[in-house]
DNA sequence: CCGCATTTGTGCGTATGTATT
DNA sequence: AAATACATACGCACAAATGCG
């Protein structure tokens, strides 16, 4: 095995184990060439493959630096924000914009499998992931299910506590559609990253006793998110 | 710009208009560093770039090549992308522009649970429906498993007959994982639609009696579908 | 605000190993 | 067997960005 890929390994496994946080600086080249017993140039080789996988970045003058590992959210049934991200040892966080009622526009009806023009509750807002927004989100009721829905959202963080509190204890996420979109000004300002970025455009709906109960729209910053699916689990 | 970049945009370039065919070998390393009046290390560092874009590819001793080789023989259809397509009520086809065997990267080693460096067969072509392009793929299987794959897969033209043959009748899907990305030139080309649109980029490992035996790479053309994942029907 | 040390980015020269032709 | 060509690695030098006193 060449010496950068052993290098590169060993690295990788020093930042698996927590050896160094992210976030952290590393050690400056030429000293973790000198720590190796290489020339900087092979170091620098084992770090760009690093860098390359997503575990690195670095900044000129600054130095090299670990960076945050994407939250692998995980796809399924039981598909829950909160859940989700806690089960990934980070702080989920969601805040919610604004709450409106109105009436449903035809894919929602279709989604939420009622009359078109029905009345609808629509929460939007920027859900996070330890402080850094991760996705915009666009989740919408049947109105009639859940008549004082937002009042309880107003107070609540938590679209599932929220929901719990309006008489749907459990819900189960029936269908995911996936699509790839770009980013607009508006969506990347609110995410923080740059106009033009690769956004994940998740479109969901939960159901409770067969009756569906939201329909979500959510826009992923795909830098901060991996989307798993794993079907040897469920 | 540097130098790299400069370099790299114009041989990217130079592809996209078809100056040089996919599937023949570029002037040599010294030659094409003399052509721009670089050291060959610069030259390298932006062919490197390439080859990590697809664009190029680089076998020791032989040459660098243009990654997607032209018709040379058309494959079968995978059985899972041809029957979902065709549940669709569309025609799906398959090409497969190129099979190499070479050494995997880690990346590579960890999803096929192979040790890093271990030989592996690479198959790259573009997925169709309906006589338009959908998605570009990279489909890498571990070399010891299947060690006469190549030969099998020219002389079959099936991926899953060519399994079956190499003692693989089965196999099923055990994670994907899926991330929005932009199309750079050479994706847009293949796909034939804009530079700077939206891809889903799918990552999948295929495993048979608990061994993975493929693990692939697609890049969907977020235009011409959407992923789907209903948690009724399984 | 300036200057300076630090640190990464880029580039050249050279040498050796190894696979392909 | 020999020539060709890529892969790896070392040493040196300078540019560019950062951060600090």
């Amino acid at each position: 095995m060449s010496l950068w890929q052993s290098i590169a390994d060993t690295l990788r496994a020093e930042i698996a184990r927590g050896m160094w946080r992210p976030g952290t600086r590393l050690p400056p080249e030429a000293e973790l060439a000198a720590r190796f017993g290489v020339n900087r140039h092979t170091l620098r080789h084992a770090t760009k493959v690093l860098a390359d996988e997503g575990l690195l970045y670095s900044r000129r003058g600054a130095g090299v630096f670990v960076s945050a590992a994407p939250v692998e959210y995980k796809l399924g049934e039981k598909a829950q924000f909160h859940r989700n991200i806690e089960l990934a040892g980070r702080v989920p966080n969601r805040r919610i914009d604004s709450v409106v009622t109105r009436s449903c526009d035809t894919a929602e009806a279709q989604g939420l499998q009622i009359a078109a023009g029905a009345p609808v509750h629509v929460a939007e807002g920027v859900a996070s992931v330890d402080h850094r927004p991760v996705a915009i989100f666009r989740a919408v009721f049947p109105a009639d299910m859940l008549p004082d829905l937002p009042k309880v959202l107003s107070g609540e963080g938590s679209i599932t506590r929220a929901l719990a509190q309006s008489g749907v204890p459990e819900y189960k996420r029936a269908t995911t559609r996936l699509k790839a979109t770009i980013a607009d000004e508006a969506q990347a300002a609110r995410l923080q990253i740059d106009p033009g970025g690769p956004l994940l455009r998740t479109e969901a709906v939960n159901i409770a006793k067969g009756r569906p109960v939201e329909r979500s729209i959510v826009w992923w910053a795909s830098e901060r998110v991996t989307m798993v699916l794993d079907n040897q689990d469920s």
